[in-house]
DNA sequence: TGCGCATATGTCAGCACTGACATATACTAC
DNA sequence: GTAGTATATGTCAGTGCTGACATATGCGCA
């Protein structure tokens, strides 16, 4: 895994479980916190695509813009099935939300 | 949405939110449903081509039979997480992972 | 029949995620 | 400057998911 992106993870706020440092994570656990990551840059680029705020997202959610800004954040403490559901809400097909999954 | 879908979630136990019933289910919560019924689906697929069994699963994911028993079943109180975390835990790449959310 | 193994279903205390709110930061335009 | 808009960050009470356990069902085999 290149620094960048170690460090990239680690400012946002992942605790890497019972893995000591990043360098320790198992093929798994990375492939799952960089699958968020996707889901997580997937959102805010459909939701500036589309032109609305995190305000009006929030609202067709009925969450709040504080917990749309920590999904697009990649916060661990959002769900992805709060993720998925935000991506779908934007409009997204199954395939198109399997688009950002597969991405590398 | 065909009959026997509409029977098929009504079993696993779906309440089926804001809506009266099935039939005034949003596009986007049709296809959330429809995606984990895909998930709950390809995991089950997946340990059974393994050869594993729910307990091993379990142990794996340091779960439990019955969680497992209810991740295959479509269980509403499964969380994506979960079924996704498991069937990265049976060794899919993120692009099987993709295919089985794009199929139809 | 009864035993062994795999899976399904029900329940629950404890923890993780939730929306909401406050507040901070960043960027325009005046 | 500062007023307005968008986004980021911190906190918290309430809710939903969690693993664990008990128990039931199904199925092959002796």
């Amino acid at each position: 895994m290149r620094e960048n992106k170690r460090k990239k993870l680690e400012l946002r706020g992942w605790r890497l479980g019972n893995a000591k440092d990043l360098l320790g994570l198992s093929d798994q656990e990375e492939m799952y916190i960089e699958l968020r990551l996707k889901l997580a840059e997937g959102l805010k680029a459909r939701r500036r695509a589309t032109g609305i705020t995190q305000v009006n997202l929030a609202k067709t959610l009925k969450s709040s813009q504080s917990r749309v800004a920590k999904m697009e954040a990649g916060d661990p403490t959002v769900s992805l099935d709060l993720l998925v559901k935000s991506i779908l809400a934007l409009g997204a097909s199954n395939r198109e939300l399997a688009a950002i999954i597969a991405k590398n």
